[in-house]
DNA sequence: CAGACCTTGACACAACTGTGTTAAGGTTTG
DNA sequence: CAAACCTTAACACAGTTGTGTCAAGGTCTG
């Protein structure tokens, strides 16, 4: 036998056994399993929990949050949704004069009931 | 006044003007004040919050993922940590054979007891 | 100058997270 | 073959998140 079984793991990583199932669950260390579904935790694996317990404790992140942080690498889709939405800066559309963005109370609460419907428009940002 | 107060901006996003205080205090989307100290919601925030209410809504984040997001563009502390620990592929010294790892059940013992110090050690992934 | 807005702060509450414990059952081994 | 592991599933429970509502007080406008 090469690798600990869940509670060696426990052990010599801090974990409790029930928090290294938790971890797994979350995707962020998974052991291979033996013939009979026994999980084995390697070197690679027990580093990885043992760093994971300072990453969360130096930097005040959660589970939940190197959990996200996965399924930004692993998911190309979500990635490039929140990226997009991060990246998202104001486009100057250069054919309306932005003083004239909403210059009239009329307008503006038509626009309102409209729900401001033409989302691409856009505003200087007066500081 | 080229720009929308709370209110307002809910009415037209969707989110309810106590959402839109949350919002600000994760960091997602903070408007710039009046002189009285009353938010102002130009079109570019306007857009964040619509298009922040489909990314949610479409790929299944909640406000602390995206908010753990920013931390991680922001913070270049926390994102290099995160980014190293999720980099840490198993290293092979080679100067110890893969197979030797833990051969000897006292040994294993002993490393169980010493935790196991040798955290740069690796093992094979025999599938 | 009163009514309708805005501010921050706090109480409240359901849903989710992180964690332990226990139960029912399979595996490994002295 | 029984003790000591392992597995999944479930109940439990405090703490956090997401959200509403209310209170005390400042601001804007007809």
């Amino acid at each position: 036998m090469d690798a600990l079984t869940i509670h060696e793991a426990a052990e010599t990583t801090g974990w409790s056994p029930r928090m290294l199932r938790y971890i797994e669950r979350i995707g962020l260390v998974d052991p291979r399993r033996s013939e009979s579904g026994y999980r084995l935790y390697g070197a690679a694996e027990l580093q990885r929990l043992r760093t994971l317990r300072e990453l969360l404790a130096e930097h005040d992140v959660g589970l939940g949050d190197l959990g996200f942080a996965l399924r930004l690498r692993r998911d190309p889709e979500v990635r490039g949704a929140v990226e997009a939405w991060f990246e998202a800066r104001p486009e100057r559309p250069a054919d309306v004069p932005a003083d004239d963005w909403l210059s009239f109370e009329q307008q503006r609460h038509q626009r309102l009931l409209a729900g401001l419907a033409a989302t691409t428009t856009n505003v200087t940002e007066p500081a």
